[in-house]
DNA sequence: TCATTTCTGTAGTGAACGCTACACATCGGA
DNA sequence: TCCGATGTGTAGCGTTCACTACAGAAATGA
């Protein structure tokens, strides 16, 4: 997982991931049929570690503003962290791909999919709740709040520091409360 | 320069760029000493035609915001064009890359900090001008706006709609008026 | 018209790719 | 102790990679 996450899909060879197992190729495709798979199955791990502070803050925050402050401000604090690969590997590991692998970038990009979708449940959550207004258009901040977490994905990985991370996820929470904020809740 | 910026660097192969150009691959080679100089060159094309809506923005408009802002909106009209591929190839190209191309990555990082830096230079001179509160952190704030064009990116490449990216853009807006409001300054 | 230069298409280089056949080592159960 | 099963290392499969030698075509200048 760490390999793909560090190298993307395209960038790693059979051979980078033997080598970082300390295994031969014919142990590796005796657990894995194939590199495609074998990729799938780092995203799923990777969607039930490191995707973990994303669901816990949509879930166990009291309100939606918390929630949104909270995903960003976990991911960016692991986004940074120096002992593994830096940003998001969902959202770097194939943003672009040979037709021949761009299932690949398909797959990626549905996991991104979802996590718009699971951010604008929790928006709607919200609006049930009477802390987002009833107005909201909660697909589209939905979009926003991803895209700048997408965004600080590519921060991350073009060594932006642990600081600035956290000052753009402050601009970015200034836009919540210019647009939702506690008092007009009714 | 549009199959490299379809495919990226390491999924476009030789073979698909003599194809794309209608030519042999020693035609390709007479002109290039490799692979790694044609995409460089790929890249300062890119520069000089897809980057000058950032360099108008940022050379031409009044105020520091209206700059942001224009500079947010016409590449955001721009990544969702149908004719051509999506997002900004200096963010797509090459976010993750093989140790072998890490060159490549570093190449389109450096671009990708020139864009914070143009931007914070605009900043500064929105200080000057007086449009810009005077104790605005330019470095935060610069890097929070690429922030969102680099997400922007990865929204374009996954499909989302240019209305969409728009609606991005005003959230990303709302937080300039929530940090920098025209009636604070002096 | 012809000699010279420039270009291009064919064909193929060694290396790296994803993947696998196969012999051998290792190990648990009888 | 022996046997069958499981697992690994060596070696190599066919393909594709970036890149090039070379011969013939096309274009240029006298």
């Amino acid at each position: 997982m760490e390999v793909f996450w560090e190298r993307g899909y395209e960038g790693t060879s059979i051979a980078d991931l033997t080598a970082a197992m300390g295994i031969g190729a014919p142990s590796l495709y005796a657990a894995f049929s194939c590199k495609e798979e074998l990729f799938q199955e780092a995203v799923a791990l990777y969607d039930a570690t490191e995707g973990e502070a994303t669901n816990r803050a949509l879930r166990d925050e009291p309100t939606a503003r918390s929630a949104v402050e909270a995903m960003l401000r976990d991911n960016a604090r692991n986004y940074a962290r120096a002992d593994r690969p830096t940003g998001c590997m969902i959202v770097l590991a194939a943003t672009t791909a040979s037709p021949r692998n761009d299932a690949i970038r398909a797959l990626l990009a549905a996991s991104r999919q979802r996590s718009i979708e699971a951010l604008e449940r929790r928006l709607e959550q919200g609006i049930a709740d009477g802390d987002v207004p009833a107005k909201t258009d909660t697909a589209s901040l939905a979009a926003f709040y991803v895209t700048v977490l997408e965004g600080l994905s590519i921060r991350a990985r073009d060594g932006t520091s642990q600081e600035t991370l956290d000052a753009i996820a402050d601009y970015a929470m200034a836009s919540w409360d210019a647009l939702a904020p506690p008092a007009t809740v009714a």
